[in-house]
DNA sequence: CGGTTTTGACCAGCGC
DNA sequence: GCGCTGGTCAAAACCG
């Protein structure tokens, strides 16, 4: 398995500020909370890069934005709100972390101001629209960014040893 | 053979 | 209105 080393916000982290009061509580459980060794590992792989990382939540607006393809249009013209997104960095050869569900990639776009494509995934699992798109820094080539839009409204497909606890707690924290 | 990836096309939003 | 950009579709290719 690849070895990752996970991000998250730690308290001094200036970017934190800019999440939503809700979730920045979240993730100050995430860290206050040391009764599962996944803690230890982030700390000693954060101190052993010292990197700053960051969680940020740049879409707040709720919705149920269903993809309005051509044909639907007609039927009904919602306004389109932007689902929340989690953003996260990590620090990993792969670009694809192995979270435990099942994805299929249905779009790579150039983005500008990025020598690397941007990919979006799809979650496999019926009724589940939660979608990600993974992208690796110009910047620091071996950062890559990825951005889970939804929720998963199923149990893990596949469990991971770290990955597990994670999506775990973020369905616990779900900011709805 | 069924599921996944690739990739060009298409569409909508936004700024000028 | 036009061009740019991001996001998605969908057909073909690929793969186990």
């Amino acid at each position: 398995m690849e070895n990752y080393q996970m991000f998250f916000p730690i308290s001094s982290s200036p970017s934190v500020a800019n999440m939503a009061p809700n979730s920045c509580q979240a993730f100050n459980s995430f860290h206050g909370d040391s009764s599962n060794g996944l803690l230890l590992d982030w700390k000693s792989s954060s101190s052993r890069n010292a990197e700053n990382c960051f969680i940020q939540k740049p879409e707040v607006e709720e919705t149920d934005n269903q993809m309005m393809k051509p044909s639907s249009v007609g039927k009904q013209k919602e306004k389109k709100i932007r689902k929340q997104r989690y953003a996260f960095e990590t620090r990993s050869q792969v670009d694809v972390l192995d979270d435990g569900y099942h994805w299929r990639k249905y779009g790579q776009k150039a983005v500008k101001d990025n020598k690397f494509p941007r990919s979006y995934y799809r979650c496999t699992h019926q009724g589940c629209n939660v979608k990600k798109q993974v992208q690796r820094l110009t910047k620091d080539e071996s950062v890559v960014v990825t951005t889970y839009e939804g929720m998963h409204t199923h149990p893990i497909h596949k469990p991971t040893d770290n990955f597990e606890h994670i999506l775990n707690q973020m369905h616990i924290y779900k900011p709805f």
